[in-house]
DNA sequence: CTGAAAGCGCTTACAG
DNA sequence: CTGAAAGCGCTTACAG
């Protein structure tokens, strides 16, 4: 059987509203009272049931999280960071991924109106940003995490997209490099415009060869541009996945790396130290974004206001052998 | 104000019984009632409370997961496929690491008293084993998903290690190769030894060096045994990770993959298809053990009794340029 | 400093 | 087929 408030009142010879003080330790209690229930709760091993408190506290202590597929690679990394800060805040996380149509979100929105969770933390929407607004606006407090630029009217942690491509230009200039071939991602995500401008700020010369952020997108837009005859001698690809297939493009042709071309990605995915040369890439702090945003969440539920401007973390250039 | 059932019966004018009938399709409601009811419901927006439904029910409709670092290569794939599952069955998943010591193992443990989740995934449980079986005995649904051989007291799923070790083998049997290096992870783990039996049934010449699943582990296992002078013309790494280290020593010292040498993983990651040569691994079915894994919490959840035997699901050669 | 009682929003015997 | 009432395990005014 399951030990209860009621239980432990019992044993400890006092009501229940005197063991539930101690519990939340509202201060006026008498202090012998409190140690003597105190030791009660740790002979019987008592421990609040959730639901319940919940219930009567009206919260849950619990946020949630919606997520695009898992599988994508720097998912981890900011998951990572989520559960750490959720966690040590005494808080669980729920965590749903929607990927599975139509069905998925309306399971996911009743989830909300059940009040499962207190809060929530949202990553890269794909085609949820208008029910997570929705639901933002009935007053559930929402942080996005948003590699994309989508500047929702509720908090949101970002990263520094045009100084990081900035960044890789200047890197590339120091290094005489004045003919980049740029391999974006899709157009319409504000990283992708963000990181094209703040790199033909520094270097406005070049090649613009737009990919969608797959591997295949960054060998495809190198054979093309080879076969072309474009002359270039550097690629800024806008991910470190089309840089994988910018790198595998130039070996198939022929072309060195650094040597005849220099190349450089953006996030510092794990698989950038394992590419041949080793890439240099421009580093998002995936997991800081994390924990910051789980942060700022936890904050909003503890009363503290969100800041109306997104918080913006900063990129950082990771210098390897693919652009010395 | 939140729509409650009372305000849903004062509506339709029944009793909040009936719309607890209803809700729960308890079948004993007269067809016309029933329908206003819905009715009702639909126009109100209601949605009953998880919490509140829990705790009359004793249960929470809620699955947790305990987990290694959300960064491991391959926790995406699990994970996911954990989820889809839990999902489409109407639970929620409570996710865990107990990264931070003690003092989350702790944390963790209340939430298990806490009646937080009606049933618990464990993948890994590096040194949670003791605790985890504890709440088994103590009634808590459990099933581990098992990459390690742990054999623990319940039900678990696994993979074809012994298997696996076997077919890598065979392969490289088949073209010729009869002295392999192997390159082993910590020999304490189950699933190792079962690699490396396999394997050995199967090709029982060659050497071994103790690694620990690390690339550098595979990096300084090549180095050393070049440097010996030991004969090998092939190299079976325990994991994608080591065989990446691996493929970096042999590169860095001149041999050529495979015509030298070789080379085969376990896992197969996707850096498996971005190494140089692409690499030849055995295939772990991480997703399928993920939802395989639910499926069984889900069964048992639901009543059915959970296998006694481990389910074991099979691993696959995937054949890359790195071992034609 | 302490307790009796109401209430959080449901479900479930029980009675009709 | 339907409802009144008790109960799930807590918290929180309110009164003393």
């Amino acid at each position: 059987m399951r030990v209860t408030i009621a239980d432990v009142a019992r044993e400890a010879g006092v009501s229940k509203t005197t063991v539930s003080r101690v519990l939340n330790t509202k201060g006026e209690v008498d202090s012998g009272t409190a140690s003597r229930v105190r030791e009660v709760i740790a002979s019987l091993g008592y421990v609040p049931s959730s639901g319940a408190v919940g219930l009567a506290r009206g919260t849950s202590r619990t946020v949630g999280m919606l997520t695009p597929p898992l599988t994508w690679p720097w998912m981890g990394e900011v998951l990572q960071g989520v559960v750490d800060t959720v966690e040590a805040a005494g808080y669980g996380l729920l965590l749903f991924t929607c990927n599975r149509g139509a069905e998925s979100v309306e399971r996911f929105t009743s989830q909300v109106s059940a009040r499962a969770f207190d809060g929530l933390l949202v990553i890269e929407p794909e085609n949820t940003l208008g029910t997570i607004t929705a639901m933002h606006r009935e007053g559930l407090p929402v942080v996005l995490i948003d590699d994309r630029g989508h500047h929702p009217e509720f908090p949101s942690v970002a990263t520094t997209n045009r100084e990081g491509g900035a960044s890789a230009a200047r890197h590339l200039l120091a290094s005489g490099r004045t003919r980049p071939l740029i391999v974006t991602g899709r157009r319409h995500f504000g990283c992708v415009r963000d990181r094209l401008d703040g790199f033909r700020d520094v270097l406005p010369t070049g090649t613009i060869a737009e990919g969608d952020f797959t591997e295949l997108s960054g060998q495809l837009a190198v054979e093309r541009h080879l076969a072309d005859g474009t002359p270039f001698d550097s690629v800024f690809a806008h991910n470190d996945l089309s840089a994988v297939g910018v790198l595998r493009a130039l070996r198939a042709a022929g072309r060195s790396v650094p040597d005849d071309i220099a190349v450089v990605g953006f996030d510092d995915l794990p698989v950038a130290q394992h590419t041949e040369p080793p890439l240099t890439t421009v580093r998002q702090p995936m997991r800081e974004m994390g924990e910051t945003a789980a942060r700022m969440l936890l904050a909003h539920l503890g009363g503290t206001p969100a800041p109306d401007e997104p918080v913006v973390l900063p990129t950082e250039l990771v210098v390897r052998r693919s652009a010395p």
